[in-house]
DNA sequence: GCTATTTTAGGTTGCCGACCTAAGATGGCG
DNA sequence: CGCCATCTTAGGTCGGCAACCTAAAATAGC
C-alpha cells in the first residue's frame, strides 16, 4: 500500500506542463527531467504513456514536445492513477475461506472512498499559485 | 498501490478470532489456517506480529492458542495495517523538483482521509451476522 | 521429570514488479 | 538529404513479498 515513483513522477511532470497550459509552447523531455528532477531516460516512457491515454500530446521532429491536452481543472488524479497503475486500490482476489467474502465487502468500501477523494483533485490544485515559490527546500 | 496479501490474510483471521470473542476457548492456528483458507506456515508469521503488535494474546503449551486481546469493536481497520504495513499510503519522499512539494502536499491530503476512512472501520464490520451463513463459496 | 503439543524465532528460496539504462526506429524541418 | 527530438523496445538490476522449512522455547498433563 505505497504510492508509486512512477506516479509521482507523473503529477510533477503534468504539474510542470499545466504551468505553460495557456502559453503556446512546447515543453522539452530534457527540460522537463531537469526542472523536475526526474531520470530523463525514465521519462521517457512515462510521457509515451501519458500520451497513449491521452492525457497529453506530443510533437516530433525538429521543433517537437509536449503539451496538456485538456485543461489542468479538467485532469484529475484519479486519471493520472487509473493510467499509471491501472487500478487506484488494487484488492486480492476474494479468495476462499469463512471471512473472505465480508472482508473483501469491506475493502471495496475503501476503495470507493480513495477513488472519489481522487476525483476531487485535478492538477490545477498541484500547481503553485507563484510561479517561483520555494526553489529549494 | 495495493492492497497485500498479507493484509487480507491477517483481517481473515483477525475476523475468525472476532466470532469467539465472547465465549473462551483458544483459537488453533491448523484450525484458523483451515477455516480461513490461508497457509498455515504464513500464518505463523502474521500470528506473531500481531501478538507484538498487541492485537492479540497466546498461550503457549499443550492447550494453548490464540484470542483477540480487545473487542472486536476497538479494533480498527488502521490498526491493522498500520501493524502489518508500517504505513497506511506509503508516500515516496518530497523528492527535489519544482512541483515536488506542491504534489506531495497533495498526496498527503490523500493519505489522511485515508487514514480516517479506516479509522471508522472496526473488525466488527468484518464479521457476518449469523454464525454460519455461507459454508462454501 | 518426561513427553507431547503448541508457540516463537530465525533463515532461505522463488518469483514478480518497480525502476532505470541503452540503443535502435521513426518522422518533421531546414 | 541530414539534423534533431520524439517514439519504440529490449533488456538488466534490485528489492520485497509470499511461502516454506527447521530448530528452539514454553507449558499442560501424565
Amino acid at each position: 500500500m505505497k504510492l508509486s515513483v512512477k506516479v509521482d513522477y507523473a503529477c510533477r511532470v503534468l504539474a510542470q506542463l499545466a504551468r505553460t497550459f495557456d502559453t503556446d509552447e512546447l515543453a522539452h523531455i530534457e527540460e522537463l527531467a531537469r526542472i523536475e528532477g526526474v531520470p530523463a531516460n525514465y521519462l521517457v516512457q512515462i510521457l509515451s504513456e501519458l500520451r497513449n491515454g491521452g492525457l497529453i500530446n506530443s510533437k516530433r521532429g525538429k521543433q517537437g514536445g509536449y503539451a496538456l491536452a485538456r485543461s489542468p481543472e479538467e485532469i484529475t488524479l484519479f486519471d493520472i492513477v487509473k493510467l499509471i497503475e491501472g487500478e487506484v486500490l488494487e484488492l486480492s482476489g476474494p479468495g476462499q475461506g469463512h471471512s473472505a467474502a465480508r472482508v473483501h465487502a469491506v475493502w471495496r468500501d475503501i476503495k470507493g472512498a480513495l477513488e472519489d477523494k481522487c476525483r476531487s483533485c485535478t492538477l490545477a490544485d498541484m500547481v503553485v499559485a507563484g510561479p517561483e515559490e520555494m526553489y529549494y527546500i
